[in-house]
DNA sequence: GTCTATAAAGTGATAGAC
DNA sequence: GTCTATCACTTTATAGAC
């Protein structure tokens, strides 16, 4: 828990990361963060609290980051379908620059809220979900988005399939996150037919 | 491992499979597993060989069941259009009536593969990708798919999209599954926005 | 089919020497 | 900043009585 020198911290927080995205949180253990360090489990408590710790300390800083780019995005006032847009751009972006922290908040979230020091993790995903509900809605409003969709569920699927990408996407791969974003965009808003069906309605 | 009455295995497993879709494999304790059922932990190795075998079982019998429905959809010979609908309303379908199966196959499938009894996922995986392929390739020659998308990409994210509504889909809500399916379809086919933009080449 | 009892190994974490 | 040494606890799994 000592500041230490700051860069050995980071260095064994983004050891740490890769291990957790790789194996699971649960299956990972203090000694094979440890040992991929190079040292032992013991001298790890020297620069951390806790398993718990090192896992918050890598959500936090991801996350924070992650909210940072999209307030800025929102405060720059384009139309709802650039900031849409940029907002899908963005979290590609941050599953090309940061994969193990994405997938950690992916695979391992819905488990670590459960325990009282994670509860930030509730306030993000209302933060993130304000986000989408109002892009979406304002996209409505405007006209360039359909009205018969449901917000909800059109926000859960943007959600889930931007952020499940991070299970198959390569960094070192000859696929750009940008390429992946712009072929995401083309599916997501005119879809994969080639003429646009009567509107069926029940 | 013995075939006891065969009911009370399957409540077991059923037992089994929900705890390790709401907890995680790795964090249910065959403790855990043996209070739900009301017996002692050495009780339940009376029924089964290892945890291990537990989630064998489990998702074998469900991979079965669903490639079967799969295989159905296929010999029916319907059009591109009908069979990605079909396919995607069955798979939904399963959400609805497996919820723990799918959680598990969704959350432990990565870990679980790397051993090696778990080696037939990889073969249900290729299964789904030619599965998933095939339509997609068929519907692009047939004309009712557009030719500018990247199947692979295409591919991923309906499988991604899909499955991973079993995150926050409910079986005893007000939302059903054939309504997310045709919700879902709307999407995927014909795009949020309410015209399709001229055709943007790089 | 379940319980008693326990083995064998692994887990997160700590105290103090170097 | 790391190591030595170790504690207290939990884990999967087993053997045999009932």
């Amino acid at each position: 828990m000592k500041t230490s020198t700051g860069s050995r911290r980071a260095e064994l927080l983004a050891l740490a990361a890769s291990l957790f995205a790789e194996r699971g949180y649960v299956s990972t253990t203090v000694r094979d963060i440890a040992d991929a360090a190079g040292i032992l489990s013991g001298s790890l408590y020297h620069h951390f609290d806790s398993k718990e710790s090192m896992a918050e300390e890598i959500l936090t800083g991801f996350l924070d980051e992650l909210f940072g780019t999209y307030a800025e995005i929102l405060a720059a006032g384009q139309s709802p379908r650039e900031t849409l847009e940029a907002v899908v751009a963005a979290s590609f972006e941050s599953i090309h620059r940061r994969p193990a922290e994405v997938a950690i908040y992916q695979s391992e979230a819905k488990h670590l809220m459960q325990l009282p020091r994670f509860a930030y993790l509730n306030d993000r995903n209302a933060e993130f979900r304000a986000l989408w509900n109002g892009i979406l809605t304002d996209g409505v409003t405007a006209g360039v988005f359909r009205a018969d969709l449901d917000i909800e569920l059109v926000y859960r699927f943007i959600r889930d399939t931007v952020w499940v990408a991070v299970r198959w996407y390569n960094p070192d791969g000859a696929l750009s996150a940008e390429a992946v974003a712009e072929q995401y965009l083309g599916i997501l808003l005119d879809g994969i037919a080639t003429k646009r069906r009567p509107a069926k309605r029940r």
